[in-house]
DNA sequence: TCTGGGGTCCTAGGACCC
DNA sequence: TCTGGGGTCCTAGGACCC
C-alpha cells in the first residue's frame, strides 16, 4: 500500500509562507527568465491562467485583476521541500522523494491509514506552511490518482477499497493519469477510452500491442497489481544538463563561450555533489525559435573524454574546444547548454594502458566546493566564465523574492 | 518586447559480431 | 543457383514525468 503526499501549487505556496499579502490573491510563479507560468494558485487558475502561459499575456490580469507574479526562487523551494521531507521521514518508515513537491510513502503496517494521513497532512501544513493532499492506493498509479482526486476538496482519499476505487476511476480522465500524456490520451479517446475505469477494463492485448509495455504497466497498476516499486534510494543519474535561455539574443561568440563555461562549472558542481565522474561532454546553442523571420541555427557537438573526470577545469576546456567554430556570425543565440553524459562512479571506471581511469585534481575541487559552500555559490571559480555580475546572457528575474531561509541577509527582520 | 529547465524509459532500425 | 541464425550495442525519435 502506497501514499502520495503532494504540496498544493507548491512553488506558489512557498512564496506565500513569508509574504502573507500573497494569501487569498491570484499568484503565479514564473519560469526562469520570467518566461511563463509554472505554478498557479487556485485564484490564478480561476482567472483562466494556463500552465506554461507566457508572462507577457498576463499583463492585463496584473493591472485589472490584482494578479501577483514572482520569479522562480529555487533556492527557497528546495529548502522548504527538504523540511517537508524531514517530517515525512519522521512519520513513515520508508519514503521515496519523487520530485521537489511529491513523495511516496510505504503504508505497509499502518493500521488506520486515513487517520494517519489526515494527521500527517495537518502536521506538514502546520510545521512548514505548505498545504498538501494525500492519496492512498495499493499501487503508485492509484495513489497518484487518489491524490489528484483529493485535490478537489477532500484533502485525503483512500482508494484501497475496490468499490470506492471504481467509483472514482469512472469519472477520472485518462489524461490525468500518471503515465498518460496528451498524445496517448488522444489516441485512447479515438478508441473510445476516456476514463481511467475504461482503460483499466480494456483488453490488455490491445493496450500492449498499440502502446507498448509502459501503458500496459499503467493498466496493471490501475487493476491493483503493483508493477512499480518504491525507490528509497535514487539511482545514480545517467546525465546532467545545465542550460538557460538568455535574457537577450546574443551575437557575441565570446559571451556565449562565457555562458557555456558557467554552465560547465555548475554541471561539475552537481557531478561532484553526486559523487560521479563524466565520460562525455556535449554542448548546444539555439537561436530564437520564436522569431521565424530571423536566420536560425541550432548547432550541437559532443565528445568522449580521454579520462573520466569531475574537474571543472578539464570540462570547461573541453567545452571551449567544442565551441571553436561551432557558432555562425550574425546569428542571435537565445539559449545554450552543457550536457555531461556517460556518468559513473569513479571506482567503477577502468583505465587503459596509456590513460588513467579518472583525471583531475580532487583536492583542488574539494577546496573550491568548500569555499563556495561557505561563502556562497560563485565566490571562487574559473576565469573563463567571464566573471561578470550582470552578463548580457544572464537571466531575467525581475520579480524575485528574498531567500528567506537560506541567506541571512535576506531575513525580513534584518531589513527593519 | 515577450514563450523554462531538468530528467527517464521504450522501441525500432542499423551496424556489427561470430 | 545460391546467400543462416542468433546475438549485442548504439542511436534517433517519441513518449512520458515534474
Amino acid at each position: 500500500m502506497f501514499a502520495l503526499v503532494d504540496g498544493n501549487n507548491f512553488y506558489a505556496s512557498c512564496e506565500r509562507i513569508f509574504q502573507p499579502r500573497l494569501r487569498g490573491v491570484p499568484l503565479v510563479v514564473l519560469s526562469n527568465n520570467d518566461g511563463c507560468a509554472i505554478a498557479r494558485t487556485a485564484e490564478a487558475k480561476a482567472l483562466g491562467i494556463k500552465m506554461g502561459q507566457p508572462a507577457h499575456e498576463l499583463k492585463l490580469l496584473v493591472k485589472h485583476q490584482g494578479l501577483q507574479m514572482r520569479s522562480a526562487n529555487f533556492a527557497l523551494y528546495g529548502d522548504i521541500s527538504a523540511r517537508v521531507v524531514g517530517i515525512l521521514r519522521d512519520e513513515a518508515p520508508r519514503v521515496e522523494v519523487y520530485s521537489i513537491d511529491e513523495s511516496f510513502l510505504d503504508m505497509t503496517g499502518i493500521r488506520d491509514r486515513e487517520a494517519f494521513a489526515h494527521r500527517l497532512r495537518n502536521k506538514v501544513h502546520r510545521w512548514t506552511g505548505i498545504p498538501n493532499c494525500i492519496g492512498i492506493g495499493p499501487t503508485k498509479t492509484l495513489a497518484k490518482a487518489a491524490n489528484r482526486a483529493a485535490k478537489s476538496g477532500a484533502g485525503v482519499i483512500d482508494l484501497s477499497d475496490e468499490t470506492r476505487r471504481t467509483e472514482v476511476l469512472a469519472t477520472f480522465p485518462t489524461t490525468e493519469l500518471w503515465g498518460v500524456g496528451g498524445r496517448w490520451g488522444l489516441r485512447l479517446a479515438n478508441m473510445g477510452i476516456t476514463t481511467a475505469a475504461q482503460l483499466r477494463d480494456a483488453p490488455p492485448d490491445t493496450i500492449l500491442g498499440e502502446f507498448g509495455v509502459t501503458l500496459a504497466r499503467t493498466q496493471r497498476e490501475l487493476q491493483g497489481h503493483p508493477c512499480i516499486e518504491l525507490e528509497e534510494v535514487a539511482p545514480d543519474k545517467q546525465q546532467i544538463m545545465v542550460s538557460r535561455s538568455f535574457a537577450e539574443r546574443v551575437e557575441d561568440h565570446a559571451a556565449v563561450g562565457q555562458a557555456l563555461a558557467t554552465f560547465a562549472v555548475r554541471a561539475c558542481e552537481k557531478l561532484r555533489r553526486d559523487g560521479l565522474v563524466t565520460g562525455a561532454v556535449g554542448i548546444f546553442a539555439l537561436s530564437d525559435r520564436f522569431r521565424a523571420e530571423l536566420p536560425q541555427h541550432a548547432p550541437s557537438r559532443s565528445i568522449n573524454m580521454p579520462s573520466a573526470t569531475d574537474d571543472s577545469r578539464l570540462v570547461a576546456s573541453v567545452v571551449a574546444q567544442l565551441l571553436r567554430g561551432m557558432l555562425k556570425p550574425g546569428i542571435g543565440y537565445k539559449k545554450a547548454g552543457v550536457t555531461l553524459m556517460d556518468l559513473s562512479r569513479p571506482e567503477q571506471r577502468q583505465g587503459d594502458l596509456f590513460t588513467p581511469a579518472v583525471a583531475g585534481n580532487a583536492a583542488l575541487m574539494a577546496t573550491l566546493d568548500g569555499i563556495n559552500r561557505k561563502f556562497g555559490r560563485g565566490v571562487a571559480g574559473l576565469g573563463a566564465t567571464g566573471w561578470k555580475t550582470r552578463p548580457d546572457w544572464g537571466m531575467r528575474q525581475n520579480l524575485l523574492s528574498p531567500n528567506y531561509t537560506t541567506r541571512a541577509a535576506d531575513l525580513p527582520l534584518l531589513h527593519c
